[in-house]
DNA sequence: CCTTGCACCTCTAGTCGCTAGAGGATGTAG
DNA sequence: CTACATCCTCTAGCGACTAGAGGTGCAAGG
């Protein structure tokens, strides 16, 4: 059982060492045991802890969401019905953003396609920018 | 010419009252006269101006871009080279958005589409989390 | 043994784009 | 004249980090 330093933990998990701290600081990572030189020693279920965390993130899960999911991995025996609804809550926002965005996408598509590269006062990006109402989704 | 209040400001504009103070302090928006009794007094171009910061901020650029597209619509005379190149990286950044974006919804869908509803220890949304290897679609 | 130099420590402050609240002044309608 | 809405300034908070200052620990080379 060799020591893993806050260095290796984060190569390791690929996450970031003052990111590793700032996750101890708000509760989502119990403190480690520490060195003689008062040096954070991690475990190997630290890594995971981490991995875990790490998906979560890149998956978007707030970090509430994800110290609900943290307690209910620690007691297997609950049922996932919370896991399940955070998951599910989650799939609803990511879908409503990528509506969004696809909406964002026809109107930026409109503004540079319309745009002669002449002078300002011919710019349509500009002139979208400042009349909505020529928009070619008006979504007000 | 009557005076516009800041509150006549944000109901015409759309732009919460808090905001308007808010991007004035940013420089986005130069100081309005005041009155007497040291209350802002705003005209019709400022109305103008917060429609326009209101649109660009809901096409989701950053108010660093919006104070340079602002310049540029200031000054009619310019190439509109740089609008042009604003918009056209907000396009590729909401299409890059909304490629993750779908990646995330297919392994949330395939985590929820997986979760067989009972205890911790078979869900798949944990599982998922806790080893990224078993992701649908691995994307590190 | 000693120095070099990197990795570690704590703490504070900054990022972005607002939003909330305190505590007080002004303006308007009845 | 009194309510009451709206306005003012100022500071602090949000989420999820990131950056930097100023100091300590530790392993390897000379």
């Amino acid at each position: 059982m060799k020591k893993i330093t806050i260095g290796e933990a984060s190569r390791q998990s690929g996450v970031k060492v003052p990111t590793i701290r700032y996750y101890e600081g708000i509760g989502l990572l119990s403190a480690p045991s520490r060195s003689e030189g008062n040096q954070r020693s991690y475990e190997p279920t630290d890594i995971s802890r981490l991995v875990f965390i790490r998906h979560a993130r890149e998956l978007g899960f707030e970090v509430d969401a994800i110290r609900t999911l943290l307690i209910l991995q620690d007691d297997p025996n609950q049922s996932c019905a919370s896991a399940d609804a955070i998951a599910k809550a989650r799939l609803i926002d990511v879908e409503q953003r990528i509506r969004s965005l696809m909406a964002l996408k026809v109107e930026l598509e409109a503004m540079v396609a319309g745009c002669g590269h002449g002078r300002v006062d011919q710019c349509r990006v500009i002139e979208v920018l400042a009349d909505h109402g020529q928009c070619a989704h008006n979504h007000h």
